[in-house]
DNA sequence: CATGCTTCTGTGAGCGTTCACAGTAGAGAA
DNA sequence: TTCTCTACTGTGAACGCTCACAGAAGCATG
């Protein structure tokens, strides 16, 4: 018995290995390795000592090559890639999504659609069979390679409601409108009156969610909107910080500011603090997503947050459930206010 | 003619249905697919025409099975990751490597090994074969799983040079130690003496380099070294932010400090103003990594730039060798002074 | 005209699994 | 006993591809 290990790789066990170690036939060591049914006891036994004295991990080539299942998905990201990669929750989301992923022992390729030709070459990967289903971030609207993933019928669930596409595609998004009347109530309780804000991108659900949330809040409370207090960003520091100074120059009373993001708000911290305005005593600020930025802001902000760890548990959860041969579903989830410095 | 398209996927065409269409057989198809040699310009240009004709995509699964190869890398964090994923460099490198591999058709597969079994299973996967190679980020000393890949043979690079890992493992790395050494210099340039440093983790390649570059140039040009000028930090802002403190109560006069990471330096930065120096006339400060931290910051970092899209690059080339059986290599790209406001 | 060489093409086998089917053994019912 | 049913097991075929090999055709050389 010699245990050649020089050099190069060894030739792994394969089923047939273990069959034969295990004393009985492919077919029952199969069934093991799917679950178990009809198999006896003694069969089970033998079976998985064999696996565990030869060591033998399944081929997912050859498994794939006949059930037509890769188990595998793709994590795919179509969004103008700044600003995502600017944004830390993109990566609690891809950690997420992974861990998650990684307990169903399912794992998950990145796939970045950035140029013309890489979206060609994706979608040619995914409707090729290559990954069972597909997680997907894109928000920005009439995104092709979504509509094509979904003519093409391939499970597929967003991150965030996406706009364009019919009620078939799945989707896991925070409450935002909800998130927004939390933080404008807050605000109001401050006492606070001329409450303004710095918008996301308003062809977002998103960005058009949190919106709504807030002037659904000033109506119930009576109070009257002022469109002078609107000013619209793109979730980009620097807009947050150019937004203020408009809301500042175009209200000059303003006694907070909602802004949709915490990137935004730490850019108008910036320009509040260079007009010389103090917050929270002068100016209140509420945030929204709780992202590291919140805290890296000085005063640290006071914020919603999005609960992006169970953001990614679900959307790995209804693309299973979508590949086992479910109906798409939409998954709205609950945000809560973080009370920190600036309000 | 029939486009039965109603509801589920069609079968996709394959090998055979390219060879019928083409009027050729299946092994001339296979030969046009990977690289054409011995093939006639006409069977060649029919099997491109049918290929379009037909849609096909190969199987790859199929492929597999035979070539033993499975045409996939996977990337592994095996780091703390709460350090990486609050690293803006962390999302440079992984969309640098996933791009140069798409660019070779590879699919990338994101592997985070947080728990012990994780670890394990990561491990069991690799080595299995179900990746040809790995894109490995693991900074830290004594990396069980490190040890265990290279020890199976599987063709391995790691991000920065592993400690403990024999000289057999490939890895790419920016020029550490020559650009503290830049970063020094320039402040010597400014006239400053009293130079500090809030070094990296000195468990880590990086963060002995970083040093090492300091104490050289500090030689080099006749400054005595100071002990109480040298404190030690974890990349992390909290620890910047401490160390300046820790710098300011050991040596008041302190006129200039070099930070290990940009991350840090933000929160020296933090300390310093709150302590009442202006930056960078009293003190000036130098970063390290060009993050967006360093813009981000005000007043906005001189720092050094790392390559990271070169050393993305470079991974994957490197990782592409080896699997196709080179030796490993060892990769030390140039570093770049990027001088803004800080210094 | 035979021989060898080069260039090209088709064919069978096999990669490691799962799946459908056939078959066996044992228990209980008629 | 004989039949039926259940619980389990083994076997061949197939998934779609690549590889090795055999052979054909064309052309130059002896």
């Amino acid at each position: 018995m010699t245990m050649s290990n020089t050099g190069g790789r060894r030739r792994p066990p394969t089923i047939h290995d273990v069959a034969r170690v295990a004393g009985v036939s492919r077919g029952t060591v199969s069934r093991v390795l799917n679950g178990g049914h009809y198999v006896s006891p003694a069969a089970q036994e033998a079976v998985n000592a064999a696996i565990r004295k030869t060591g033998y991990v399944v081929n997912r080539h050859a498994r794939s090559l006949i059930t037509g299942r890769s188990d595998s998905v793709g994590f795919l990201l179509t969004e103008p890639q700044e600003r995502f990669f600017e944004d830390p929750n993109f990566n609690v989301l891809l950690r997420g999504c992974t861990q998650a992923l990684a307990a169903h022992d399912i794992p998950l390729l990145l796939m970045l659609a950035g140029t013309e030709d890489e979206r060609r070459r994706i979608t040619r990967y995914i409707t090729a069979g290559h990954v069972d289903g597909v997680l997907l971030v894109s928000s920005h609207s009439g995104d092709p390679v979504a509509e094509e993933l979904r003519a093409a019928g391939v499970p597929l669930v967003a991150c965030g409601k996406p706009i364009g596409l019919g009620s078939k595609v799945s989707y896991v998004a925070a409450d935002d409108r909800d998130g927004a009347r939390d933080m404008v109530r807050h605000l109001l309780g401050l006492g606070r009156r001329r409450i303004g804000m710095v918008t996301g991108p308003l062809d977002t659900p998103g960005g058009v969610e949190r919106l709504a949330g807030y002037k659904e809040v000033l109506a119930e409370a009576g109070v009257p909107l002022d469109e002078d207090l609107v000013v619209s960003g793109d979730y980009s520091r620097a807009s947050g910080e150019a937004g203020a100074e408009r809301l500042l120059a175009r209200a000059p009373d303003v006694d907070a500011v909602f802004v949709a993001s915490d990137l935004m708000a730490q850019g108008v911290l910036t320009a509040l603090q260079r007009a010389g305005r103090r917050v929270p005593q002068d100016v209140a600020v509420g945030g929204f997503d709780d992202s590291p930025a919140a805290v890296a802001a000085s005063p640290e902000l006071t914020t919603i947050r999005q609960p992006w760890d169970r953001i990614s548990a679900e959307m790995v959860r209804v693309l299973l459930a979508q590949i086992g041969g479910e109906d798409p579903a939409a998954v709205i989830l609950p945000t809560e206010l973080v009370e920190r410095q600036s309000t």
